[in-house]
DNA sequence: GTTCCTGCAAAAGATTTGCAGTGAC
DNA sequence: GTCACTGCAAATCTTTTGCAGGAAC
């Protein structure tokens, strides 16, 4: 991650990469980057085909998922699973600190938080186990503030 | 958890459970606690349904999804999210320490790991969240000794 | 002009539900 | 006898795939 990273957003910093990497430009992929430059969090593919069926620009389901497939291989976007029917997809910042997630079982929200304790525990653990680990992912389960009263 | 839990096998402990729940026995049931039982990792709702069919006794889908489903929510079984497209599941054996998993992208393979420090950080952190946490999970994701070669 | 992008409809997988018969208590 | 358990088939839901026309380069 170079300086020059830090005033693009993260929308153009991944058309760049989609570029880069050979794909031409496409009026849904564009939408869908723009919804997701947006987010404070993780969106389903529902939640995207809706939220731009309602605003932006229609985009068919399917070219959601495709979407979602490429930026994922590209490491633009990341899949939170957090145990509801559907995956979750979030825009990797490279300029913000890797954070993970808070899953209301109730209501299903889904909150972002940041542990630094925790990322080093990982990076040292990771070292220690029998797998070349390239990623991890923590989800806590509970109950919101709403759904505690 | 009593001293009694400890010389009784985990499908004893679930049968007990459910039975004090209100459930009645059933040969789906006990077939499903038995294999539980003797698995070392978590197992998909198609590989039980497999296990099944070629061994004690046949089970069909839905008497599964179901079974895990009260097991589920007695806290008798533990889901897995690994990314892949099915869920996984495991016993919850409270005599054994609380585990995580890691997953090899490449084929599949799932192996249990345990980290004091990890549960210790984890354990921090969750009381400093705005939710009220009632359990974790953490998935380490990578590649498998076999498929570093 | 070639190759990628997109939408639509169909397909594929995993999981759930409705119903009817059987078994536990 | 009542209510839970189970199997089967159908339904549901999420995600993937095939195909044809349109757009980017």
């Amino acid at each position: 991650m170079t300086a020059a990273g830090r005033d693009t957003s993260w929308a153009d910093h991944a058309a760049a990469e989609l570029s880069a990497a050979g794909y031409k430009r496409g009026a849904a992929r564009e939408a869908v980057l723009g919804l997701l430059d947006r987010q404070q969090c993780a969106l389903s593919a529902f939640d995207i085909e809706d939220a731009l069926r309602s605003g932006d620009r229609a985009v068919a389901r399917a070219s959601v998922y495709r979407i979602l497939d490429q930026l994922e291989s590209l490491g633009l976007v990341q899949r939170v699973e957090t145990g509801k029917s559907s995956v979750f997809y979030e825009p990797v910042r490279h300029d913000h600190d890797h954070h993970h997630h808070l899953v209301c079982d109730n209501c299903g929200k889904l909150v972002p938080f940041e542990d630094e304790e925790l990322e080093k525990t990982i990076g040292k653990l990771s070292r220690r186990v029998p797998f070349e680990v390239s990623d991890h992912e923590v989800v806590l389960h509970g109950a919101c503030d709403a759904c505690v009263k």
